[in-house]
DNA sequence: GACCAGGTAGCAA
DNA sequence: TTGCTACATGGT
């Protein structure tokens, strides 16, 4: 096992570990025994946990460059925190959780994630995706214990529904399969949708099967690193309606683009703190 | 028992 | 195009 630290001085500004991987971007790290966080990129096995913005891991491999991409640890915190909106339930949100940053996680897993994610509280999308890494995901043996990685698109697409049923993901199973099946087929190529404009890009990914605009966005912001998506699901919308109503359009398209106006030049990222925010009990007690 | 959770597909008008 | 409605499951 290898062991390291990235202090302060290797990226710019605050980091919560915590909040980065349990607020629903991402569905992909567990905690382990002793409070750490776990997850699978490839074949290495990475355990890292944060106290006071230093960051301690330990791995069968040097994790540093997978750790930058995936905690968004090469993002200019504090620039884009500078540039929030002054609308009074951004700035709380940014008081209440700088340090949380934007994820970019692997494409495949995130698509999987977010499909599964409708309807759904966060606590049980991370049980359906763990759900999925055990009973069909690549075993590695790790510190005595058996770790299992997000499966492939095709051994998703070899499975059944109703199997899928039976982890309990109800109507998102044959989701989920279909999906599976057009990527492992190359219907839809996600490295051209990666370099493609941002509307577009997520009008591409709706060629998946249970992909709408808002799971698209979620892909688009937490799996291919643009910054414009503003995920418009049952937190935002109720958002939209209390602090800016005049962005509220008759199309998620519409409403998109107002709120995006809204946000600032990083709106992703402003949406996903009022959204962690709000989820939390934030912005109850204002009028 | 309603109601809700990071919505979408399918279908009617 | 836009506007319903059904859809699994588990927690409050």
């Amino acid at each position: 096992m290898e062991r390291g630290h990235l202090s302060a001085s290797e990226f710019r500004g605050p980091f919560d570990l915590e909040t980065t991987v349990t607020s629903g971007q991402t569905f992909l790290w567990r905690e382990t025994e002793d409070g750490w966080y776990r997850t699978v990129d490839g074949d290495t096995i990475i355990e890292v946990t944060e106290s006071d913005g230093v960051i301690d891991w330990r791995s069968n491999a040097d994790p540093t460059e997978v750790l930058n991409r995936r905690l968004g640890l090469s993002a200019d915190l504090p620039q884009i925190l500078e540039a929030f909106p002054s609308e009074p339930v951004v700035q709380a949100a940014k008081e209440r959780y700088a340090g949380l940053r934007i994820v970019t996680e692997p494409v495949w897993p995130t698509l999987i994630s977010f499909i599964l994610s409708a309807q759904m509280r966060i606590d049980r999308i991370h049980e359906m995706v763990t759900a999925l890494r055990k009973s069909y995901g690549p075993a590695i043996e790790w510190q005595g214990r058996t770790v299992y990685g997000f499966p492939q698109p095709e051994t998703l697409a070899a499975a059944t529904e109703a199997e899928l049923r039976e982890l309990g993901l109800g109507y998102r199973a044959p989701y989920v399969t279909e999906t599976a099946e057009l990527l492992r087929d190359g219907a839809v190529d996600l490295k051209a949708v990666r370099s493609m404009e941002y509307e577009a890009a997520r009008e591409a990914l709706t060629e998946f099967v249970g992909v709408g605009p808002k799971v698209a966005d979620c892909v688009l912001l937490f799996g291919m690193d643009f910054d414009e998506p503003v995920p418009l699901d049952t937190w935002i919308q109720t958002a939209i309606e209390e602090y800016f109503p005049e962005a509220a359009g008759d199309s998620y398209a519409e409403t998109s683009r107002a709120i995006r106006d809204r946000l600032g030049p990083r709106p992703g990222y402003a949406q996903t703190y009022v959204f962690t925010h709000l989820r939390t009990g934030g912005g109850e007690q204002e009028e």
